[in-house]
DNA sequence: GTGGTCTAGACCACC
DNA sequence: GTGGTCTAGACCACA
């Protein structure tokens, strides 16, 4: 019997991942600025300092910058972008392959449960 | 800029799932007794109604049987569990295919991200 | 010797049998909004939590369907509720039947009784 | 929306049927005897003065009677019996007539529900 | 001991 | 305001 899932994912690791997604997705490019905190902070619901922290992390990821009294910008440049949304595929593809695993799929099969879940 | 996860994902889904995945992994069998509800509160650290819930919910969805005041069992026949797995597995790749498609990958570049993911 | 009548229906199949014949009475239309949870629960002299589990199982017979913050209300199509209202009757016809039986009547003497008996 | 079934139908009334039945059925004849009231109680997990109050009520209705110091016996004859049988067949049938109206039907689709359902 | 029901009361998200 | 979830704790029938 598997254990439940953690109920106190921090809230701002999910701050971090809901503004990866949106770099990755191209939705914010290289040297776009981000919402500010303030915004950002109304947009989640959250109190600024998490936004705040999840925003530091990522600068100390080498994705953000800030230019002193500016704002937030992108600082990935393309080619760091492409690493990061390979990263997160290879991390989705991990979770995927273990639960298949899990459930007792072999590599072999993974493809069976695939075929056309790709198109919309 | 995306939605923060729903981490409010029902204990009593959880638990649905954590059943789910002890049946189909093999672990509980056609005809075994599950954990009585007060141990798999005690287990999981919830409330024995919330338990009660999970397992009135796969009881009606035919997994689980329930022998008055001896316990409940395995009511799925080795068809209906093979079933079961197919569904979680289609589930998983449905979630799989989506993560990857927010990410800007087609579904031919799903297998690059799946090699050697399916061994230890 | 006969046992003694199991007077422990669950209040929450009441509430889901009166629910039931508001519906198949006409009384509450496909489409038609049923009173809240609360409301249901003070007209009943019940805890809201009994009136809850009544519906929920309603809406898993398909009868019934939640709008988000809205309330509830009929989902059940005219056919639906056609079947039900057969299927009803024929539980009434069972119970019946079975009483006769043990009273010592055939089949063919139920008519005997139920003459006159239709109208008001 | 209908009242719910009130919860407390005494089980003085509950015996007095049970017994009813009994000599309806012919488990128990004219001039047979009962059970004690000591038996009875512990047959129903009741307490004896509540036995004591149906079998009572049951002797001014004429169906038992008390032979000081011997114990009781069922004082109907035949006909009373049959009599008797044929009221409790009458309240059946008007309590299946009212189910049957309120769900809409008229006495002439009664038969169509009783169809088949008067042997095993 | 088992599961089944019910209550009371809380907190949440949504609108 | 709506429904949804969860907890705590009670009582019951069954064996």
């Amino acid at each position: 019997m598997e254990k439940l899932l953690d109920r106190n994912i921090p809230i701002y690791v999910q701050i971090m991942d809901a503004v990866k997604h949106s770099i990755v997705s191209g939705e914010l490019k290289p040297g776009d600025r981000i919402p500010s905190v303030r915004e950002m902070a109304a947009t989640f619901g959250v109190n600024p300092n998490t936004v705040q922290r999840a925003l530091l992390d990522l600068e100390r990821e080498g994705l953000l910058e800030t230019e002193r009294a500016q704002g937030r910008y992108v600082a990935a440049d393309q080619a760091a972008i492409e690493e990061l949304r390979h990263a997160m595929a290879r991390e989705a593809a991990e979770s995927f392959a273990q639960e298949m695993k899990a459930l007792g799929f072999s590599p072999e099969e993974f493809g069976d449960f695939l075929r056309g879940k790709g198109g919309e």
